[in-house]
DNA sequence: TTGGTGACGGGGC
DNA sequence: CGCCCCGCCACCA
């Protein structure tokens, strides 16, 4: 397993609930700037074995990115039971739910 | 080995 | 805002 995907799955793991990732700020931390499309690779195939909050990952523009109805679906009412709040367009406000690891208060 | 494939992202219009 | 194009990169048939 590459460094890349241990340390992705770990910062994924990591995301609170009530707050969300993207997929490129996932991508940067865990060591690849521009891996974005190996984080969804990850969520695609790792969620359930590592048991990943796969619906806390948005894409930059802060909107659910699946195409499928049922995923779609499901990734918003996953993320309104943790009172994040997603239009029915799937767009929810990233200046409030952005997760930054690397934040800290004073 | 190679080419197709994305739950992406940035830039241009 | 919506669209489109292009770069990206590990995986897999």
């Amino acid at each position: 397993m590459q460094p890349f995907t241990v340390k992705a799955i770990k910062i994924i793991q990591n995301i609170p609930s009530g707050k969300v990732m993207t997929y490129g700020q996932i991508a940067k931390l865990a060591g690849s700037p521009r891996g974005a499309r190996q984080v969804v690779r990850i969520l695609h195939s790792l969620s359930e074995k590592h048991q990943l909050p796969w619906h806390r990952v948005v894409n930059g523009k802060g909107e659910i990115g699946f195409k499928n109805d049922l995923s779609f679906n499901l990734q918003r009412e996953l993320l309104e039971k943790e009172e994040i709040y997603v239009s029915s367009k799937g767009i929810l406000d990233l200046q409030e739910y952005l997760y930054d690891p690397l934040y800290h208060h004073s």
